[in-house]
DNA sequence: TGGACGGGCGCG
DNA sequence: AAAGCGCGCCCGTCCA
């Protein structure tokens, strides 16, 4: 009898650490089943990895991922029950009710657990069967259950098609993650030491703050003819403000800027540098490299939009001044892509505006509505397509979006219905079909009483303006999701394009002791529409080709037919430019 | 003492 | 210059 070709291969944990690997054939039949030990397991998945290439089944890639990391596994691809458990319970492509919308273990908060244990992964195996480490269960009896409600629940959609491409599309984002994590940024401790020098101050003994802030906050003091000022404080700083007749009604660098005082100047300096020495500054440093590696900790699916979000060591937040420090290995390359203008492509792909989608025919969407005689200037372009987005309404933003409105009828008609549908306390979902939380009850209750006719006018008002904020949120969840998916897609093409290639001779690798696709170009960082590869000199050519197909692959994909391109800027260099 | 919360600011 | 969306983190303040 000839042996099936196993599809899927779901992965359980059994008692004691051992470890339970079900194949399944395209129908969900059971193929056959192996009962490992703890031990055995990365050597059985790194076989059946190279033997079939079969879709493994994870309850939570954070949690059985890392350990074939840590063994020299890869795998090509997943399906995440966790993360598409949250999908499909949401998604209004899925027929409700349904066995996936029912309450189970697989609603456990998104991020239990994994803060706890963001390193190797060693908890799913230190903790007893009954446990469970991310809030969801990691037994085989669970997953098969659960995998067996997705694939209903996703064959009996209203487009099994697009929900196919965002569960493959979320997964893969789950094995890039625990990738990137593995890899690791490659950081220049000495830049980034020079930065802060430069800056702040030579490194000061703990307790002290830098020369130069003591400088600043010094002058700032002086200044305001206050010399015991304790400028961090708000409310105080606030208050002195007003004293020296500084009429501001917070302390925020934008509305100090509007005034000219002596204070001003070494304030705003101050502020710049207490933000570079508290979030970025050599503590962190201390805490988050580690052997000339940065590694965040990334949340795929953290974000109800389907961004990613980060816990731990602000990798969202990497500010521009400390890009320099971003450094290649010896004899390697960072191969750096962002997207231009990723949101306002993507609404243009989706909604078929055909004027939107010719504005951006070249590489800069918003010269391309100046060229086509919609607004005066770039900035203003800029600022409109924002306010469409984002759903302005004051300032240049509000000025403007009324002739976006006339020009790109097709791209305003879609956020202008999907911010009604939130006001009205309805769900709009992106284009792949991930759909906005329904609104919470005390939200629905506001806007209710609020239309019973003895409702007092301050109730009403807070009412309008509560669905008004939710209009702005469903308003932009249609394209930042839908942006996400195409960045996924991206993301997805890109990694399996770099798996293929082949690994370095040993004395050329970046970290020797690192994970086996440290021996080859390979990604270590990713922010909502740009990647950085790090690729061995000889690869990063070909790296530069792999980011450019993956990203039309991702257009064509979902897509497909559309004239929207997503052009990239590029760059290989030895050392991250600041931008 | 310790958690919740908001101001402020970095990123897209 | 922000505005209008989505985040995370640090700080000070408030309150139990």
């Amino acid at each position: 009898m000839s042996q099936q070709a196993p599809v899927w291969s779901v992965v359980g944990r059994g008692a004691r650490g051992a470890v339970t690997v079900v194949d399944l054939d395209a129908d969900g039949g059971e193929l056959q089943t192996a009962h490992l030990t703890a031990e055995q397991w990365p050597e059985h998945a790194r076989h059946h990895e190279g033997a079939h290439r079969p879709r493994w089944v994870f309850s939570d890639t954070a949690s059985w991922y890392p350990q074939l990391l840590a063994a020299g596994v890869t795998v090509s691809r997943c399906h995440d029950l966790r993360l598409i458990h949250v999908i499909l319970r949401h998604s209004q492509l899925v027929e409700d009710p349904g066995p996936v919308r029912a309450a189970t273990a697989w609603d456990a908060p998104i991020d239990q657990g994994l803060e706890a244990a963001p390193d190797q992964g060693a908890t799913l195996f230190d903790l007893d069967a009954s446990a469970s480490s991310g809030g969801v269960p990691h037994d085989l009896e669970e997953s098969l259950a659960e995998f067996a409600r997705h694939r209903a629940a996703t064959d009996g959609s209203a487009d099994p098609g697009r929900l196919r491409l965002l569960v493959a599309a979320e997964s893969a984002g789950a094995l890039v993650a625990a990738e990137l994590h593995a890899a690791g940024v490659p950081w220049d401790v000495a830049e980034h030491d020079r930065i802060l020098a430069e800056a702040l101050g030579p490194r000061p003994g703990t307790g002290q703050a830098p020369a130069r802030m003591v400088e600043a906050a010094a002058e700032v003091r002086s200044a305001l003819g206050d010399p015991t000022l304790s400028i961090d404080s708000p409310p105080k700083l606030l208050r002195a403000l007003h004293r020296a007749e500084i009429d501001v009604e917070s302390t925020s660098q934008w509305e100090l800027l509007e005034h000219d005082h002596p204070a001003i100047e070494p304030l705003l300096r101050y502020k710049k540098m207490s933000r570079l020495l508290t979030a970025n500054g050599w503590t962190w440093l201390d805490e988050w490299v580690d052997d000339g590696r940065y590694r965040p900790v990334y949340v795929p699916g953290g974000v109800v939009t389907g961004r990613w979000a980060a816990s731990g060591g602000g990798a969202l937040q990497i500010p521009r001044q400390l890009r320099p420090a971003l450094r290649a290995d010896e004899g390697w390359r960072l191969v750096s892509a962002d997207v231009s203008q990723l949101e306002p492509r993507v609404l243009a792909a989706m909604s078929g505006d055909s004027a939107m989608a010719a504005a951006g025919a070249d590489r800069d969407l918003y010269a391309g509505i100046v060229d086509a005689g919609v607004v005066e200037t770039r900035q203003e372009a800029k600022v409109g397509v924002l306010g469409a987005l984002y759903g302005g309404t004051t300032g240049d933003s509000g000025r403007v979006v009324p002739r976006l409105r006339r020009n790109f009828p097709a791209a305003m008609r879609l956020v202008d219905e999907a911010a009604a549908t939130g006001e009205r306390g309805g769900t709009v979902s992106t284009w792949l079909g991930r759909s906005s939380p329904a609104p919470e009850a005390e939200w629905t209750r506001a806007q209710t009483t609020a239309n019973l006719p003895d409702a007092a006018s301050g109730e009403q008002e807070r009412a309008r303006r509560a669905a008004r904020d939710r209009g702005r949120f469903t308003r932009n969840f249609v394209v930042q999701g839908t942006a996400a998916e195409w960045a996924l897609s991206w993301l997805a093409a890109l990694r399996l394009s770099l798996a293929g290639f082949d690994p370095v001779p040993e004395a050329e690798q970046a970290t020797p002791s690192g994970p086996v696709f440290a021996r080859r170009a390979h990604l270590v960082f990713f922010l909502h529409d740009e990647v950085i590869v790090h690729a061995p000199a000889a690869q990063a050519d070909a790296a530069a080709s792999a980011i450019l197909t993956s990203a039309e692959a991702a257009g064509r994909l979902l897509f497909p037919g559309s004239v929207v391109d997503f052009p990239l800027d590029l760059t290989i260099t030895e050392r991250s430019p600041a931008k």
